[in-house]
RNA sequence: GGAGAGGUGGCAGAGUGGUUGAAUGCGCCGGUCUCGAAAACCGGUAUGGGCAGAAGCCCAUCGAGGGUUCGAAUCCCUCCCUCUCCGCCA
């Protein structure tokens, strides 16, 4: 959500912030209404205080035994002017507006329409292909009797998919691993939220009004959480919080849930695109001036994941057309993938780290006590990691030819053995 | 699911139709006192918004949204949440 005010004095800034994300500019659409709206708000303002003035004479004179129905035939006329005001939906539709359009780019985000324009930041580890023609995780899983997607179809339809045995265990063990790094090591305060949220929920992190589509609702309308960044960041809404608490470091094991509507036909193959995957997330609530470090910090927590486990990644810079709604700059952690691309091997996302600025805070009213008055906190939130694409990245780096998978040590002790070997079936 | 009670400022807690945006206590901030601190005393202390250059004026908010009324924290309706008892239940 926008600050109308920072639109009153900056116009052109607004409108350049639009265009680099490729939008029409919009402040002059806004500013009128805006104008309209304090000039109503301005005339009802003054009715009510004539109303407010008038009933305190109405009490007074009846106290004291007069008669006081001149006042309350002036009140009456009040009234109906009141009535036709209040019925203005002029409030409605300025709040649409600025709920609307996307969060304006950090300067250093790199211009670009879509994800080939993104900048990369760094590569690190080797990207490398084994010296056997590489599997990807479906041949892999299926090969080892450890992953079923028949059975998740049968269960739930397409974007599902059962695990068994050690692969079953592979994702606790994952999660395990993250959490205790990012509690442990990091000063994450581990969660457990609701994974059903209310609507005000999901409107305070943006999914909302926006893109409902994307998401899974309850019968009683309640909404299935497609990250954890939802319940977390929330936790903060309408707080007024000490600057001493700030940074507060939340992290949270949690299934997401997402209804992938626009992308029916995309990564139809394997585990990379589900309904239902989990997600070790990392937020943080952050004092305005350190939101800009903090996105570099978290970014690292996350990368630190990705080196312990020995996967060959790259850091991107995503470019203005590819950053989220929310964001204000975003970072997306890319994992090498062997046995993708026809076992010629890609990056593919494994964690996305943002720095929402205020954007969410305005929507939540999540503040923080200063000096001169309340401000709005700084939100971030970024995968620490994706747990299904790093179970997808340890079996493509890691299979040997006899279909075999190895683990990276720092997985032994969540797993009690260093190899996958399959089930007799 | 059934029956009942309740949601008031950072916290506790008064307040059942008329200057109550709200007593009182605690907390917090500033001051006096003190070598310093504590105690004591004095003063201040909600949020959002409109108008104004500013001082300031005004509007809204007592869980949320409607309604009754000249006037609502107080009355009515709907919803949300909390608590107690009963039932069911991992």
């Amino acid at each position: 959500m926008h600050d109308i005010r920072f639109i009153r004095e900056n116009a052109d800034a607004f409108d350049a912030a639009l265009a680099r994300r490729g939008i029409a500019p919009a402040a002059a659409k806004i500013l009128a209404l805006d104008k309209e709206w304090r000039a109503l708000q301005a005339e009802m303002q003054e009715d009510q205080h004539r109303r407010n003035v008038l009933s305190k004479e109405v009490g007074k004179i009846k106290s004291e035994g007069g008669d006081a129905s001149a006042q309350m035939a002036e009140v009456a006329e009040l009234k109906t002017r009141l009535e036709t005001h209040n019925n203005s939906d002029l409030a409605a539709r300025l709040d649409a507006e600025l709920m609307n359009y996307p969060n304006m780019l950090d300067a250093h985000v790199p211009d670009g329409e879509e994800e080939a324009d993104n900048a990369l930041l760094r590569e690190v580890g080797e990207a490398r292909l084994p010296d056997f023609p590489a599997k990807d995780h479906v041949a892999l899983g299926e090969g080892l009797g450890l992953m079923d997607f028949g059975l998740g179809a049968k269960l739930a339809g397409a974007r599902f998919v059962v695990l068994r045995g050690d692969l079953a265990k592979l994702e606790r063990a994952i999660a395990t691993f993250m959490l205790d790094t990012h509690t442990q090591e990091f000063g994450y305060v581990e969660h457990l939220p609701p994974f059903l949220v209310r609507g005000a929920a999901m409107a305070g992190t943006g999914q909302l009004p926006k893109f409902a589509e994307d998401l899974f609702q309850t019968t009683d309308d309640r909404w299935l959480i497609p990250t954890a960044e939802v319940p977390l960041t929330n936790l903060v809404a309408g707080e007024i919080l000490d600057a001493a608490e700030l940074p507060m470091r939340l992290t949270a094991y949690t299934p997401c849930f997402r209804a992938e509507a626009g992308a029916a036909g995309r990564d139809t193959r394997g585990m990379i695109r589900q309904h239902q995957f989990s997600k070790v997330e990392l937020v943080s609530i952050s004092h305005p001036d350190q939101s800009a470090d903090e996105l570099e910090r978290m970014t690292n927590c996350a990368e630190t994941i990705l080196q312990r486990l020995e996967l060959p990644y790259r850091v991107m810079h995503l470019c203005a057309g590819d950053t989220g709604f929310s964001a204000r700059s975003t970072y997306d952690i890319e994992v090498w993938l062997p046995g993708q691309n026809d076992g010629k091997g890609m990056y593919r996302e494994i964690s996305s780290c943002s720095n929402c600025g205020d954007f969410q805070a305005r929507r939540m009213r999540a503040r923080l006590k200063t000096a001169d008055g309340n401000a709005l906190v700084h939100t971030l939130n970024g995968s620490g990691l994706a747990v299904g694409r790093t179970m997808i990245a340890l079996m493509e780096n890691g299979q040997q030819a006899d279909g075999s998978i190895v683990l990276p040590k720092a997985l032994h002790p969540y797993m009690g053995g260093g190899r996958i070997e399959g089930m007799a079936s």
